[in-house]
DNA sequence: ATAATACCTATAGAAGCTGGAGGAAAAGAT
DNA sequence: ATCTTTTCCTCCAGCTTCTATAGGTATTAT
């Protein structure tokens, strides 16, 4: 039987946000000791260690919480956690593919400033200006 | 003189988006017509644009605070206006190079599952396990 | 004059936590 | 057994940047 915070210490997540995942369901509600603190078990610990995984990799809550459920039905196919997964990998690809372009004109930005006064300062220019840049954002 | 809707279509900054601003002190509180509306002049329209293409930028709305603040002194040396720019690049550059770890083990993770049962499932099993992964994240 | 459109304020919700206040329980020291 | 320290409890507010109602008023077009 753990603690909340041996819990917390076994896998990383901070204290209220294991009370925050059982406030969302991705946690069951834990049992209690005889004075209300809340006790658990292995099983809660590889529970949460899958979510804070999944959280690493930047699934959502929702994600998580639909494969959890996939994951208590062991002789159903398994498309839909397959499928979630390629979806995250889309977000993940996006979120990159959306950058990019920040990460080229910022550099074009701070690359021509010869630091002198603002009003001749090129990054003030530049963001009143979009014709400045060289792409769509 | 524009309305607010005018001054959004203009910008492409929502009419909710506007108002947020200026009660976040990003717009200076608009004049009103003899009906308690909001009515803009160009000015309002050039500095709007200026903090829709900071935002699309990735600033956020302190920095652009600042760099409002700092437009007002042309006889200042800018450094501090390119400081934040520098900071800003970093800041997409950080979150570009936490996300490319993130897709390297996505990809590892969706090309593998031969899309069996839920138990057999090569998803749910690198979710379980860290140590599947080739990166820390 | 009437109808349609655009505007107003105030408030809540989204995502995923994080921190604090005020108080009770558990654990270690004496 | 008592004292002190640490850990835990619940409830609630705040972060960030908007966005979306709800209920009501102003402006514009016919
Ligand atoms: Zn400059
Ligand atoms: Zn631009
Ligand atoms: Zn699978
Ligand atoms: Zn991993």
């Amino acid at each position: 039987m753990l603690t909340i915070g041996e819990l917390s210490r076994a896998t990383g997540v901070k204290i209220p946000t294991i009370r925050y995942y059982e406030q969302m369901g991705l946690m069951a509600a834990a049992e209690r000791s005889g004075g209300n603190q809340r006790r658990y078990e292995s099983q809660d610990r590889e529970r949460l260690s899958f979510i804070k995984h999944a959280r690493d990799l930047g699934f959502t809550i929702e994600a998580i919480r639909e494969l959890l459920e996939l994951s208590g039905h062991p002789n159903r196919p398994c498309v839909d956690a397959d499928q979630i997964a390629v979806r995250q990998l889309e977000i993940v690809r996006d979120k990159i593919a959306k950058l990019r372009p920040l990460e080229k004109e910022l550099e074009r930005i701070t690359a021509h400033c010869h630091g002198d006064q603002i009003k001749d300062c090129y990054v003030l220019q530049s963001l009143a200006n979009h014709d400045m840049c060289e792409s769509e954002h």
